[in-house]
DNA sequence: ATAGAATGCGAGCTATAGCTCTTATTTTCT
DNA sequence: AGAAAATAAGAGCTATAGCTCGCATTCTAT
């Protein structure tokens, strides 16, 4: 009924031709999920945008499934950059410090391409191979798991992995709810108001007395 | 090409045998989004699994989608029920005691059906007449707001409008996280240490000197 | 220059989703 | 009892999604 790789091997692009191939189908699809959104995102459609046979297309990606993780992944990674950057510069500031700047990158993560970002958020159902896509969650986990450890002497707290847990998911909710769901907060007043109520939130947390 | 409105009104069940089949389509809905996901979904097993034909299914529902907002609203009511309950009981007592009786009450309506909490949040495209379904999101944080303003003398918070978006928001983000993606934080010892953080969190920010 | 690999193409297949419409059954009302 | 309204049934239509496969074109390397 079914032969199974009777096709080519389905592989990693490696002359420059078909890179610019690969590069040009995910940014079509992200740029059709952000402007038609998930439902019209046809691999047809793709491809046509792509300015790419839909033959092509599925040389490179195995199903749309795959494409949309692949523009998940690529968003994931500017996402880190930006996050990556403000941790680096903090590592070594006191809490009280180094917290404001964490609750600022992660808003400025979330204006890395917010239409992107809501749309991934919103409209995709995690299934599959995207199911397992929340890499960037436990990176940036770990990396302020590791920042409090190394505070550990400042902080007020009976666990610290679950201390890491509980930021985590506050700061990242209150950044992902205010930029997706109230755009109100993003005047410079606001986002500065928001930035502090969220700091102090968590501070308070971390060196309750 | 397409007449509009040759077909019947699709209209409310009035007759008892009507919102058996209502009920029973809702509750097939539920079971196939619960047990197989979204994408198996389709109208057809709905109605095989509901023991309805598809054209009784259609005098209902106009969409899969309006099928699948039944059930999201469904859910929303059973899990506004438990959170009503717990803060009406609330009501009257100090913040310290309000706010741990809150984030149990997050835990328990978090609770009620996991499973298709999680189906509902995670593979659920928000599109169409979902997208404006956070109704009992909105609900709650009128309901956390009021009793922030009716104990306004309790709290040194700048704005408590903008203090109402910052617990409720942590506190539903802390234990949706915790139920659907930790759960060895769902033992009995770990549930209370985490309302214990959660408390301490939303009750240092409320109360900071 | 030419073989062979890599890449690109797109007509067209298969499957199924969502949905309509006609016909049959049950309920309600008089 | 019998007419009319409400409800149920399900064969089957339309559309399109995802995807394959044989062939054409372009690269790479000798």
């Amino acid at each position: 009924m079914a032969r199974k790789p009777l096709t080519k091997p389905r592989k990693y692009a490696t002359q420059e031709r078909s890179r610019a191939t690969v590069d040009a189908l995910v940014a079509a699809t992200a740029r059709i999920l952000v402007k038609e959104g998930y439902d019209k995102a046809s691999t047809n459609r793709i491809a046509e945008t792509a300015g790419v046979s839909i033959g092509s297309l599925y040389q490179y990606f195995p199903s749309k499934e795959a494409l949309v993780a692949a523009v998940v992944e690529r968003h994931n990674e500017d996402i880190m950059e930006v996050v990556h950057a403000v941790l680096q510069e903090t590592a070594s500031l006191p809490i009280g410090l180094a917290v404001r700047q964490l609750v600022t990158a992660a808003i400025e993560a979330h204006r890395v391409d917010p239409k992107l970002h809501r749309v991934l958020a919103e409209q995709i159902p995690r299934t599959g191979k995207l199911e397992t896509i929340d890499t960037h969650g436990r990176q940036i986990h770990a990396l302020f798991l590791a920042y409090l450890q190394a505070h550990k002497h400042e902080l007020r707290v009976p666990d610290v992995s679950l201390a890491a847990f509980v930021c985590v998911t506050s700061i990242e909710a209150l950044t992902h709810n205010a930029v997706l769901h109230h755009p109100e907060m993003l005047t410079d007043k606001a986002t500065k108001t928001l930035i502090d109520e969220a700091s102090r939130l968590v501070i308070g947390y971390l060196q309750a007395p």
